[in-house]
DNA sequence: CTTTATTTATCACGGGTGTGATACTTCCCG
DNA sequence: CGGGAAGTATCACACCCGTGATAAATAAAG
């Protein structure tokens, strides 16, 4: 009885349509008519497939926080075949939180948008969730990073796993902003030199 | 002639209100109407002492960062007069530092309003050119800093200024998001902790 | 008191927003 | 072929927005 059409593809058609749109006028210009005529949708099509825009929003939201999720995972199963030489590891290390950094302009326009909403979700009820969550997988992961970092004796004993967990976790999400908003004050060698030096400084001495 | 109003103090009155609105509904809800009901102004009157939105948004931004600016100015003339323990170098660094991390509910209110304004500088030419300046401005501190604390010998010598400044002020900025918009994920205590520790490890080795 | 400029207060307009309701079209299945 | 679900397309409504225009109230100055 359906039409021939993929639901799910139409969703992500209007998910990256919303983004083309928050990366180019901000977030408070998404409206169901901006989005609807940048994804060259009628706007009952559109809300055929989103009942509201308030679950535009959180879909949205949640299909680029997954697509982060996915680009770290990927980097995880990457990492997990490396071995226990120090350097490499630190190496993996960068190249796992180079994903969170706008060191292209992809990454830079998903970092932009993931400030839009994580600004939004600071009043937004139906956002603060997904806001919370992120941050506390952001945290897991450098939590664990560092802890396989220690493990190969790539890190000082004497350190605080979990205040250092927090140093780092503020000093990629601070270079993040920073680098994506001010891309001439802050370009992409300058993060990765940045994270590289931080590591250094939390190797042990020879 | 005139009826007996200071000007200054009533556009400083508008722009509590409009913080306070920007606090509680996000900067998005903000609008002559919400901003003058929170004010308890009629429109008319509001829009006697800001021709337009975009004015009153502009002012609105600048006088917030004037307000922090002013505190750090206040704490470096008070740094001025410290001597040259590095100790206690540490410390007042740790307290111009903290000036800028949401330590109390006032610095948390003052940063969340901040991230606001530097989203929405994103998109709106209008504000483009003080989120610029506020984030060269945070730079030259820091620099300003570390140039006094390795002057003083509390640095080790064998760092590359620059890029130390870059890492602390993306530090101090990333602290401060995650700590003002997850209080429940990093306390003030934490803060200090964390910043404590990132100067403790740029000193010299004894 | 009259003058005059500041301040306060309303109104109306065009435009954008989300949403409920309602048709119309398309195309698969029985 | 006919029934009916899925998808597309419009309308209308109430609400909020910034702003131009205009009037009324206020109080100091002449």
């Amino acid at each position: 009885m359906p039409k021939q059409v993929d639901p799910d593809a139409r969703r992500a058609d209007v998910v990256d349509a919303l983004f083309r749109v928050a990366l180019r006028e901000g977030l408070p210009r998404v409206s169901l008519r901006t989005v609807a005529a940048e994804a060259e949708l009628n706007i009952g099509s559109l809300r055929h497939y989103f009942a509201s825009q308030p679950e535009l929003m959180r879909f949205a939201m949640s299909a680029m926080l997954d697509r982060v999720a996915a680009r770290l995972m990927r980097r995880v199963a990457a990492a997990a075949e490396a071995g226990d030489d120090p350097e490499a590891l630190r190496a993996r290390a960068v190249e796992m939180f180079g994903e969170l950094l706008p060191l292209d302009d992809a990454r830079r326009a998903e970092l932009m948008i993931f400030l839009d909403f994580s600004a939004a979700a600071r009043t937004d009820p139906d956002l603060a969730d997904l806001a919370r969550t992120a941050a506390r997988g952001a945290r897991a992961l450098v939590r664990r990073v560092l802890g396989r970092l220690a493990r190969a004796g790539a890190i000082r004993s004497d350190v605080d796993l979990d205040l250092e967990t927090e140093r780092l976790t503020a000093l990629l999400d601070g270079l993040g902003v920073n680098a994506a908003l001010h891309p001439d004050l802050v370009d992409a060698d300058t993060c990765l030199a940045v994270v590289r030096t931080h590591l250094r400084h939390l190797a042990p001495p020879p």
